[in-house]
DNA sequence: GATATTTTTGAGCGATCACTCAAATTCATT
DNA sequence: AATGAATTTGAGTGATCGCTCAAAAATATC
């Protein structure tokens, strides 16, 4: 055995993700990694083969915080639809400077890498049809439980979810106005909570 | 008097548009230009002055020709709010080989311009306001003809229709499957046409 | 403390970046 | 045909790109 590594992986990723969120992966240089995570090019190397890998490996640790967030707020509501608006409604909340950047990592990837890259590309479509999945899933159970008319098409609704997720986060980036932004997300969000069934007052299932 | 130039100037802006809007600010090079425009460096920058000015060129050329696109559809509609949903309902029938991408050009460059690079921020973030400006005096007038109701609120409809654009045409570049991001769009369409106060259906305005 | 194994370092690789400019070329005017 | 003002050319600028690797430093074992 030998000499073990200085530095913590995970929190290097991390500081990665911050640089790579924030200016994109054509206008992050091997120079501003360095700097960001006080690492020598030959240490980077080492740990990560390339630009490329590490960029990768920020995304993946990107898709799993944000779904950790998300399943949090799914498992706080008192319904699944309910949890889907309040993620809705969150992220019209998030403070300009508590994040590198109010777009969506992931459409940033997509936007960014044409088909030039496959490698960066395939992840993120890979990764974008797995949180869409996770959507339908959750549309299919509130189906399943009452929530939503039996007619509701989940794939098409998590589709759909995922368009306005997009479009908020772009324009959230577009504009200053938080408040705006906050208010948009809520249109949003009430039009999910639109697609609840109107629960009975008190009876159980039966019109008294 | 002396020489003039050999090129046409618009149709070289076309060419770098395509590219620009294909590749992206930063991994579109100036060799790739040299080639696409079939000119050398010199005449380049005695053309344009930069590459940023030239980008920042072709961008407001995309911005007006998206501008009279959507005007063109909204004259051959029998309504305002037709008009939008028609406008809506095209973006999502574009073919994907007849367009550099089908991602917003506008988008594209909000999101790969962090606040770095001000000049093109500033320009991306006007054009968009402008549009969105265009939309909200769409439906203020469609509310002053009595197409959508009185309470209807005409910047709040603009914005999230700016959202439901930036987040359709950025999941049309994420998949394959024309058919399913046309139905999406016309999901949208329909959310935009519900708006509409149904005419009466011979009577001119009171009940008979 | 000596050894073995690993990590870290940083000068420097060739390639490419956006860009410049002096010279060659072109053409409306004379 | 000669002139003169403009465009076009493309070799070449210094800077920076992503990346390599031999040497130095560090530490778990013996």
């Amino acid at each position: 055995m030998a000499r073990q590594a200085s530095y913590d992986r995970e929190a290097v990723l991390k500081r990665a993700l911050e640089l790579f969120w924030a200016k994109g992966y054509h206008a992050t240089s091997l120079k501003d990694l360095e700097v960001a995570l006080d690492m020598r090019p030959g240490s980077i190397y080492a740990a990560f083969g390339s630009k490329e890998a590490l960029y990768g490996e920020t995304l993946r640790l990107y898709a799993q915080m944000s779904q950790a967030g998300f399943e949090e707020m799914l498992a706080k509501a008192p319904t699944r639809l309910a949890g889907l608006a309040a993620h809705v409604r969150a992220l019209g909340c998030v403070a300009p400077n508590s994040v590198p950047s109010r777009a969506c990592m992931l459409v940033k990837t997509l936007l960014e890498t044409p088909d030039d890259d496959p490698v960066l590309r395939q992840l993120t479509e890979d990764m974008m049809r797995k949180i869409e999945v996770g959507f339908a899933n959750i549309y299919r159970a509130a189906r399943a439980a009452g929530e939503i008319p039996e007619t509701a098409d989940p794939e098409r609704l998590a589709s759909r979810l995922q368009i306005e997720i997009f479009g908020l986060r772009a324009y959230a980036q577009r504009t200053d106005s938080g408040a705006r932004v906050a208010a948009l997300a809520d249109d949003i969000a009430r039009d999910i909570e639109s697609l609840a069934i109107p629960k009975p007052a008190t009876a159980p299932t039966t019109a008294h």
